[in-house]
DNA sequence: AAACTATAGTTGTCAAGGCAAATATGTCTG
DNA sequence: CAGACATATTTGCCTTGACAACTATAGTTT
């Protein structure tokens, strides 16, 4: 069991291993990776100074409309933690502002400024439609809602292991 | 119900969210977290101290053999300062050990120990195979298969794009 | 062989995210 | 109503991983 195969595999290993294939773990880590490096490279590309998270966060509040910190934090699956210092900067760049939640005196409301809305619409948005269409492009749009269709499957099979 | 305070913190899957149903990049991101967090579950229930990236670095020694360390760290997609520091932890936890490379005096020998080989056919691997298994419950073998070419499309489609 | 250039590994630095504690506020129960 | 408990946000602490600088060694060129 032990690697005893010819020795000397050492230099010059190409990305993928004929011998292992990639597993669907790693492969899910491979195709999220090269999206988030991807998305990057065009807001970086349009001049937006934004990490893919701040990009998510974006996307939701504009989905989303006004909400509270914690809604955006569970919409884009961040920790409350991290979600106050990415608004601490996004506030800063001025694409959102806080305001005090009209029923709820310890909650906010995070509402895109205008700015935050042009940027969205004109710049941003565009850029992850592009990167999307790239990664789908080799499939036909059947095989494109199998595959979100086979993702949403495994997600609840994790889910609902309990 | 006294005392208890977190729970799975942002696992919930909020239901209510029929407007906008995830992307394709957030189901990736979802299902590769909850992958990630079901390993470690697994893990720890084992009584294995081990992170994902230490499990898939274990992973990768077992698969390859001997390797050097810049191989390893391309194995599993991680930096190479990050792979010196997760190197000193396993080799802390006994589980490999590094020997200088016969031929090249620059590069190290990535090997397994008894105990890393231990660990991980004993324990370590089953872990990641009960929680794959779960994950691929839901389909069919053919819709697995499907599922993992439509990954390898996808990561070529976004690699080709230049 | 000397001079470049490329590569392996280590280390320092930094930003990001997870977790826990703290605070303020809301909600429920007896 | 009082007290217990839950929730929203912020902050501190810690770990991780990316990136860059550095050292040592290989390989290549002249």
């Amino acid at each position: 069991m032990r690697g005893m195969k010819t020795e000397a595999p050492l230099l010059h290993s190409t990305p993928g291993d004929p011998a292992h294939p990639p597993s669907l773990g790693m492969l899910l880590n491979m195709v999220r990776a090269e999206i988030v490096r991807a998305v990057e490279a065009e807001l970086a590309k349009q001049d937006l100074d934004l990490s893919f998270t701040q990009f998510l966060i974006l996307k939701k509040a504009h989905q989303l409309g006004a909400v509270s910190a914690t809604e955006l934090a569970r919409a884009v699956e961040l920790d409350g933690g991290a979600m106050t210092r990415q608004l601490d900067q996004l506030e800063r760049k001025g694409l959102l502002r806080r305001t005090p939640h009209a029923q709820d005196r310890r909650a906010l409301r995070i509402e895109l400024t205008s700015a935050g809305n042009a940027v969205w619409q004109n710049s941003a948005s565009l850029c992850s439609e592009r990167v999307m269409a790239a990664a789908q492009r080799s499939m036909t749009s059947t095989e494109q809602a199998r595959l979100h269709d086979y993702l949403g499957r495994v997600l609840s099979a994790l889910r609902d292991k309990n």
